[in-house]
DNA sequence: TTAATTTGACCTTA
DNA sequence: TAAGGTCAAATTAA
């Protein structure tokens, strides 16, 4: 986190596998596995890229839950049939880190969220995206905004064809929070606010 | 020496 | 058939 090379840190180790140039975008689309996939047979995945009109904007496309976190001993194995996809999209402004969650840096506000459905015919799509804007004062010369987007997919019902992506329920991933924002041992901030938010709507 | 990254090829799906 | 996703050998870094 805090340049424009590398995606935000999320507290997990992960390793790359993959670098696709993307239609339509500028930047390449990084793909990612965890680094414990052999040894946990974890399933994570994440995608990275780089939005076209802001590059210091990450999308970050997360798939299958994590199973070498859940375990100091013994790492469990969800159930196949639900898999998870959270988009989001975190800004990291270059060489400029953000603070670690403060109540003074959360006295700023979450601007704006919506839920929005976006169906289409024959799929139930739901995304769910929300911006955030934390304003940390002139401590840089300005306001610094982290966007936030989650963006969660529901595909059509029914068993698995192989592949995900497409073929599971999606549901917010919530309990992902925390690893995804409280990386190491940063309170428990961000996204319990963004959760409770939704939850205000 | 081991682990991670890069990158072209291959596979799958629409 | 094109595009996205994954594999795996080669390369690089620790």
């Amino acid at each position: 986190m805090g340049n424009l090379e590398l995606p935000p840190e999320d507290g997990y180790t992960w390793r790359k596998y993959g670098q696709k140039e993307i239609l339509g975008s500028r930047y390449p689309r990084a793909y990612y596995r965890c680094t414990h996939q052999k040894l946990y047979h974890c399933p994570a995945k994440k995608q990275v890229q780089r939005l076209d009109d802001d590059p210091y904007v990450f999308e970050v496309t997360y798939r299958s839950q994590h199973t070498c976190y859940m375990s100091a001993t013994a790492p469990t194995v969800p159930p196949p049939s639900v898999e998870e996809i959270t988009h989001q999209t975190t800004t990291t402004p270059p060489l400029l880190p953000l603070p670690p969650p403060t109540s003074a840096s959360l006295s700023g506000h979450w601007l704006s969220m919506d839920i929005k459905p976006k169906g289409e015919a024959g799929t139930s799509y739901t995304t769910t995206s929300f911006d955030i804007q934390r304003d940390i004062g002139h401590a840089s010369g300005g306001s610094l905004a982290s966007i936030c987007n989650v963006v969660t997919t529901g595909g059509e019902a029914g068993p698995s064809s192989g592949r995900f992506g497409r073929e599971v329920d999606y549901q917010p991933v919530v309990d992902m929070a925390d690893a995804m924002f409280n990386s190491g041992s940063s309170t428990n901030t961000s996204m319990d606010i963004i959760f409770s938010s939704i939850d205000d709507k």
